[in-house]
DNA sequence: GATGAATGAGGCTTCATTCAT
DNA sequence: CATGAATGAAGCCTCATTCAT
């Protein structure tokens, strides 16, 4: 007495409310705070019942869970090699970081929320994301230190702290990755200056240092 | 208690409920967030009753607020220049920086819940926080900007971006502050790496400058 | 299902899904009670949709309704002469006590909640059947007083209190047609058991009465 | 920090209050059924907050359960011996059953709810009680069990079959108890004849008998 | 000033019912 | 007619806050 009709249809239905139940949380849980968000406001947001919300998630917590697995897949993406990146470690790390931070400008919003709740890996306790789900987001960090052995392999990172190097990358994408820091460049501006202070540092340099510096990076000495 | 008693000694009485108070709600806010943290929760763990937290603070948020106060100035303490400490911009850092990550360390838990609050700039739109709460907060980071241009003054940084600098340093200190980048050192040496990558970046450099670089600190030049 | 059948067989059709809907909503009924019992898991109980409820009844009360109607009909017929039923009143009524039981026992788990709506004439004010409906289902309850007429008439029963006596052999029927009191026996010496009280009280007979008694039953004398 | 402070006050506030709740439930339990009931109407009904509920039960369904538990416990009071209570089994058991009928009918409309959750050990499977609230209840059971056998120890009753007596008595108790079959007596003459119905049978006896029948009972030989 | 039970607005979640496919 | 996702009213329960002791 079951009758399978026109899945594909349904299916393409089923995920257009997923994604406008992700979209309006998104929103929402940005705006106000996973706690403070009201189901009843994403549903309003969003433009569809409250029950709805319920047929594609057991729980509030779980749309949060769902938004933040599927956004933080998205940003992997970013750094991902893709055609017409440069050669070159330093390049390549500028064009990536630059993605990066395009991404998350998107969704910027949403973003301190994540990380609220660990998408980088700092959680509070009463974070509703449970281990498994934040083993998923570690992920991303693990991506981060890849790009770091990449450049030691090639020669250009110092070999001696990959870990260091990784979280340092890690902690500046993210301080400049919020609101926190404005720097009102584009990305790609963004991404450059933050590259070049990763490489070489803080520390003045004296203008024959300067004037060896070729072309878009700053060398250190001959 | 119900005696007639000195102002002095009633004043200390009420410090002893004010700073249990602060002290439970501290590792409750820590524990479960902000939002999920119960009144009730705090008054257990400190041994106190609900109706007394309403009679040191109008509201749950005041609890937050006084606590998020009192510890950024205690906080900002281990910033100030200090008898004993080394002269030279870059040992006085490490100094500095070392004090701020041991404090930080005694309060780890709370910090996380500080952050999500605004303690270092980035705030979810949903803090119970005010913008005049927040500004009170930001000093911290005008404080931190004080460092670097020390530093331009004394000729040691690059003098062309202070913010960016600030920035770095701060999103660092960030990221190594809280739970995420265990470097397992102990806060001198993480404040060490720390300050030493901040000045030289992290790119790799040929056994001549390497051998340039005295005792514990590289040097870019002789 | 789509092309045109005679109306005899859309009929089949549709008392077969009638059918399987009263059967899944009797096993789930019996297993939450009424109101903790949601449509939807009658449909997956029964294998059909939801929605398919709602085409055959107008809410979930009539399904309730509908069902105690039709067992009700089905548990008269057990009470009604059928033949090969022996003569004499109370050998008849053992024979009836029987069928009655045989057929309680095998729908045992519902009429634990048709009990609470009714079918027994004790209702709670929360039942969702309304006074007509259980109008129709006291009728059981008459049928049973023409039993007792039928033994009065014969010169069986006393004659005082038909009311009474109803209530009694009610009351009993309804105790053991349900879990509460297990005797093990089969559904006919169950019967016989109760007869034999019902007709001569729980008092203790001496040897020359019990020997008085004939066959299967205890005759309290000449 | 914690005062103790006037205990004996702070209790009978409490258990002020946990009766009032007990007792409007009791009422909106009857007139709605469990499912039913809002625990608001039960709040409103009492004359206290709905918050105050739950500090006395942790969930709706603990408020029946320790209404059953209490109303059994009185209950059974009621089938004790009790000083005044008359000699000879059969009307010792008149008088009780008569308390026991006056107390019912005090809460009969409580008692329709409770017999559908499991009173006199009749449960369908959505009661809210456990195994082990049953297991309470089931003692009442017991308890009539008792009086059967004092009945069978005064060489009254028939030493056959205890436990078809006792289910009998009980069934009977049951069936007279609720509106189900009313007749109108007071507790005491319902109770007499019950019991002598209970004793003698529903078989219609010869003049012969009954002349023999001294005094309020029947005896079915002389 | 400390206490903790009472309060009740508010949120999450359920589930009977509808309706487009 | 069957289907099952969408709907949204309604109820249980939580928890910040009050207040009598």
């Amino acid at each position: 007495m079951n009758g399978a009709s026109k899945p594909r249809l349904r299916d393409e239905a089923r995920n257009l409310y997923r994604n406008a139940i992700l979209d309006a949380a998104e929103q929402i849980f940005a705006e106000r705070g996973f706690h403070a968000a009201r189901i009843q406001d994403i549903a309003e947001r969003g433009g569809f019942a409250v029950g709805t919300v319920y047929k594609h998630f057991e729980q509030k917590e779980d749309v949060l869970r769902a938004l933040m697995v599927e956004r933080m897949d998205d940003m992997q993406v970013e750094l991902e090699e893709r055609e017409g990146d440069p050669p070159g470690f330093e390049d390549k790390l500028v064009v990536k970081l630059g993605r990066l931070f395009g991404y998350v400008e998107k969704h910027r919003a949403f973003y301190r929320i994540a990380m609220e709740n660990g998408l980088f890996g700092v959680v509070s306790t009463g974070s509703p994301l449970d281990e498994k789900d934040r083993a998923k987001l570690v992920r991303f960090k693990a991506r981060m230190l890849d790009l770091i052995h990449e450049g030691i392999d090639e020669g250009i990172l110092a070999a001696g702290e990959p870990g260091l190097l990784s979280s340092l990358l890690f902690g500046t994408v993210r301080a400049f990755s919020l609101g926190a820091f404005e720097l009102g460049e584009s990305p790609e501006e963004k991404a450059r200056l933050i590259v070049d202070l990763f490489m070489n540092g803080a520390r003045k340099r004296s203008k024959a240092e300067k004037s060896e510096l070729g072309g878009r990076e700053r060398r250190i000495r001959k």
